[in-house]
DNA sequence: GTAGGGTTACAG
DNA sequence: CTGTAACCCTAC
């Protein structure tokens, strides 16, 4: 199946409340590569809002949510207030979990500070807030003030956690947009309307503002004004190269689409929206839990206002089942912009294969024409990627040429050159960087998809809390004075073990050293005999 | 784990 | 401010 084709349905899988099993089916079984943050986004917010509605807040959240402020980094986008907000409370009640009302029993909560806090919160500079630096301040006078401490235990951290995710993810869901199956299927339903309506298919779309989150009982009134956003998801679409045609007919009218469905040679129609069907049949073979609200493309008109994109799309994957004529000129419309989007999508592998064959062939025939000796010139490799030429490529490859001619001579070294660094341009490159994701959902060899993993160690930004972490959390014991009981213990431990065998004495009096160390009865020896 | 030097808190 | 006890750090 197309790796396109493979992102939108499995995004759109995502969104829907489907059976842990079936999507896990679906990532391993489509071919899908690792250059896709949003898709990558999605699987992330989908298992939190998993954990969540099951309760889970654990320190596995946090990993998650790091995750995705560290692909929102890498998009040059900072974190969003409630993202943040909800990882200084998930943070929180992963360690007040500990908290014991008594602070001299807290071994656990200390840890839990030091292994949330100190190693991990402050370390992630993009999730900083000032809450978090003063919910820091708080948990860690819970450490040795029983005061803070009740006041901790008083708070129903988990359910704040609990609320604060799930404010962060319907957030996180909006600022996503619908799915693009969704967008083509809402178009589709605008077609579907004007059909029925008889006359003019307006701007006005049928289903769910957020169609993957939201309630498809959305009003009319509230449909409307909401077109303008959609709108803007369609552009936003049409810039990555998915939906160019499709913005284009949700600026005019939807008799557009069908114009072009019609207007598109019936054997192009039949071939190229096999890859969407074929998936559409494996998904429907996957997908076991019939959705209550489903309708089909036969309801009324009237019936269309609670049709949701969902069932739209499955309409349009489901020919046989609903072959009304509406219903199939809709699917001749989703064909046709199903192929001018696969078209606009080209792939660039084929050009790229190309060119390095060209270019081989040439030193090829360089090599055998000429007779020069084989000079190794490492400062005139030449690495770039290899991709369709452009007239500008060939302006800056005659330049190239140009230049090296000025420094060996003559065209062929500069060919002798490039084969006798590598054998191929597509041979590894010594001496290029390459920035990968390694993180990847998918890189195993093949292609075959994995679950996704934590992030390698992250870049080092120096964090502004860390160094008041440092600075607040390992503080001194509070000082406490040797009791006589104790002095005696050590006493009795030396006359019996000898001096210098601090572990043992400490072992053998636990019950008295009840907080001394080792260390502590060396020192307290050494000041009892100067 | 131990030894010894360094640092900090506190009483006078 | 100073001396001392308690605690910390680090080399071995």
């Amino acid at each position: 199946m197309d790796e396109e084709i493979s992102k939108w349905i499995l995004e759109f899988l995502l969104r829907q409340p489907i059976d842990e099993r079936i999507i896990n089916g679906v990532l391993s079984s489509l071919p899908l590569k690792d250059d896709d943050n949003r898709l990558k986004k999605t699987l992330l917010l989908r298992k939190i809002e998993f954990d969540v509605s099951n309760a889970a807040i654990s320190e596995k959240l946090l990993d998650l949510l790091e995750i995705i402020e560290e692909l929102d980094h890498r998009e040059g986008k900072s974190a969003s207030d409630s993202m943040k907000a909800a990882y200084c409370a998930v943070a929180v009640d992963c360690t007040v979990r500990f908290l014991d009302e008594n602070v001299e029993r807290n071994g656990k909560y200390f840890e839990a500070v030091k292994r949330v806090w100190r190693e991990r919160v402050c370390k992630i500079e993009g999730l900083a807030s000032d809450e978090s630096k003063q919910k820091m301040v708080e948990i860690e006078a819970a450490l040795w003030d029983s005061n803070a401490c009740g006041k901790l235990l008083r708070m129903n951290t988990r359910s704040e956690a609990s609320k604060l995710v799930r404010v962060y993810l319907a957030e996180e869901w909006r600022s996503m947009g619908p799915t693009f199956l969704e967008l083509v299927a809402e178009k589709a339903g605008n077609v579907l309307e004007g059909l029925r309506s008889g006359g003019g298919v307006g701007g006005e779309a049928v289903g769910s503002a957020n169609p993957g989150r939201e309630s498809a009982a959305v009003g009319a009134e509230t449909r409307k004004g909401q077109a303008a956003v959609r709108r803007k998801h369609i552009a936003m679409k049409s810039k990555r190269g998915r939906g160019a045609k499709i913005s284009a007919v949700d600026e005019g009218n939807g008799d557009e689409l069908m114009g072009k469905a019609d207007s598109i040679p019936a054997p192009e129609v039949d071939r190229v929206p096999a890859p969407i069907e074929s998936s559409s049949l494996e998904l429907q073979a996957s997908k076991k839990v019939d959705r209550p609200g489903a309708q089909t493309a036969q309801t009324s008109s009237k019936g269309m206002d609670d049709m949701n994109s969902k069932t739209l799309v499955e309409n349009q994957t489901c020919p046989k089942m609903h072959a009304t004529p509406e219903v199939e000129r809709v699917q001749e419309a989703l064909k046709s912009s199903s192929m001018e989007l696969q078209a606009a999508v080209r792939d660039p592998l084929p050009d790229a294969l190309q060119t390095a064959q060209t270019l081989c062939s040439t030193v090829a025939t360089n090599n055998r024409s000429s007779k020069s000796p084989v000079v190794n010139q490492p400062g005139l490799e030449t690495h770039t990627p290899p991709r369709a030429c452009t007239d500008n490529d060939k302006e800056n490859a005659e330049k190239k040429e140009n230049s090296a001619q000025d420094l060996q001579g003559n065209e062929a070294h500069r060919g002798m050159t490039l084969r006798n660094t590598r054998r191929t341009l597509m041979e590894p490159d010594g001496t290029a960087q390459t920035f990968q994701w390694s993180e990847s959902i998918d890189d195993l060899p093949g292609g075959t998809p994995k679950r996704p993993r934590l992030p390698s160690p992250k870049e080092d930004r120096p964090s502004p809390v860390k160094y008041y972490a440092d600075t607040k959390i390992i503080r001194r014991r509070v000082r406490k004075k040797w009791t006589p009981e104790e002095e005696d213990a050590l006493r009795t431990g030396v006359q019996k073990f000898g001096k210098g065998n601090w572990k043992l004495i400490l072992h053998s009096y636990r019950e008295i050293f009840r907080e001394r160390t080792d260390v502590d009865l060396k020192d307290k020896w050494r000041n009892m005999t100067r």
